[in-house]
DNA sequence: AACACACCTGCACACCTGTGCAGACTTGAA
DNA sequence: TTCAAGTCTGCACAGGTGTGCAGGTGTGTT
């Protein structure tokens, strides 16, 4: 049986212009927790940079830093920079291969995500 | 026939560590604009105020700013300011009611990925 | 050994963003 | 008109974020 989502207590003084609504709205809510991890997940693909290398990754699978570099027009070091913050979020993988160091994705929620965007007029999905 | 998606003139001279990676990353990647607006879409999402805005709208439809305060536990100014920008940004719309101002949902795009949120575990989906 | 390559890190800078406060605006009621 | 409710705006502050530069680490080559 479902909770109800009645208003927490330490707002319950305030008066709803429409209580029906505001039931719904909290149901539609749901965990804070889930919330603030998606809203981090989300973070991750706000940056153009980030967005790129994670397309990239996704057609392309294991990649190495310097063709990552190549293919997005960034200088290796903002790459670097951006899979280190990709790495410790949990978005993605590193595997070493001698100086190679390959990355490839990590997270299955982001793996739909770019599946979905990928589906998207605009994208190059056809192969030759 | 899709394009060959090499590698732009300007950076060519650059040696890659594996070519035929670095075409799929390209290819994967796809037109940069793109790309741009899909990391603004995911930056609308990226905070948790204005995710759970954005769920509380796609929940409960058409909804007053004090009810979204309400149901967030933001205070009303932050509400406002949130829905400004989501806005000016084409995320939402909003419908004057009397002195009640009613806001819904817009983008599309943005309904999917709310909808695709909502199918994941840990959302209070079921109805009483 | 010395060297070149691939990648990483620390730091400083400019920039953007979310927040609260105080106040103003619009609307409906008395 | 006077008042209150609902919403909006401007401002200033704290905190976070992306970027470039300079230099460092580890690995393979000669």
């Amino acid at each position: 049986m479902p909770p109800m989502h009645l208003v927490p207590p330490q707002r319950a003084h305030q008066r709803a212009i429409d209580e029906h609504t505001v039931c719904d709205a909290i149901e539609g809510i749901g965990d804070p927790q889930r919330v603030r991890t998606w809203a981090e997940r989300f973070a991750l693909l706000a940056d153009p940079g980030r967005l790129s290398l994670l397309l990239a990754l996704y057609r392309a699978g294991p990649t190495a830093v310097s063709d990552l570099a190549l293919a997005t027009g960034m200088r290796d070091t903002a790459v670097s920079q951006a899979l280190r913050l990709l790495r410790t979020s949990g978005a993605v993988w590193a595997d070493r291969d001698g100086r190679v160091v390959r990355y490839r994705l990590r997270d299955p929620e982001i793996v739909e995500l770019l599946k979905a965007l990928s589906a998207t007029p605009g994208s190059a999905s056809a192969h030759a």
